[in-house]
DNA sequence: TTGCATTAGATGCGAGTGCATGTAGTCTGC
DNA sequence: GCAGACTACATGCACTCGCATCTAATGCAA
């Protein structure tokens, strides 16, 4: 019982060590893109609209501090916008940019592979 | 086929952040490890005998010099030791301490607990 | 309206990480 | 035996992260 935690454990935490050190590394390389910098981008395109940090920030696992700075660097980049919120001024939206969308595009062959490559041995635990 | 794995990789990222954070809070407030720390104390203990640093480096999801530094601050708090190896004396082997071995006891039911909480939901169908 | 608690997001800070490199010990071919 | 490649581990550095805290906006009650 104990023991089955501990070894679904020890997978997920090999799972995600293998796929997080070759998705840095690869979308770091081919595409200038941080493994969390992917992932808000791959949210924000299945959303396809401007969505507010607060409703990121549930999706994405990172704090609420980490989230700001990514999306601080990715508008910085280019690749999506930051606009308040009429409603409540203390809100932020964030937009996808063409140029973002583009940048995944790109960059999602890449994950794709890396994904394959690390998950092909074993599917679902 | 592309999407069980995305599914799977969702899977794992979700979980990982789940238990780590509990993990490094639960570990750090009642037993002042981290989770690194409480990794490599966990294969020191399954192996019961001095393990050279090169060999934990294959069994832990760290780099070279990560685990460097991990088994640095274990041995300023006493709970391994680094001793020079003999037949290559630019090996290093690391050996665990009583202190080490009762930590590593204390802190294992509180990891227990961690995993379980964050994965009980995984093995009812 | 005013005062206070609450919420959204930004930011200072310390800690841990990986990469690149440094240092010291070992092996190999000549 | 020795020069040069190689290996094991340590360390400088830049970066990201989470926590605590700050600021500004909102909501609610008197």
């Amino acid at each position: 019982m104990d023991e089955a935690f501990v070894e679904t454990w020890h997978y997920v935490l090999a799972k995600h060590a293998k796929a997080m050190c070759s998705l840095e590394r690869e979308l770091g390389d081919k595409h200038g893109l941080g493994a969390s910098e992917f992932e808000v981008l791959d949210r924000m395109v299945n959303h396809d609209r401007k969505v507010r940090l607060q409703e990121l920030c549930d999706e994405v696992h990172l704090s609420q501090s980490a989230l700001s700075r990514v999306v601080a660097r990715l508008e910085k980049a280019g690749l999506v916008t930051r606009g308040v919120c009429d409603s409540d001024r203390r809100g932020v939206f964030v937009g996808i940019t063409p140029e973002g969308r583009a940048r995944h595009g790109q960059a999602l062959p890449t994950q794709r592979a890396v994904l394959a490559e690390v998950f092909s041995d074993a599917l679902v635990p």
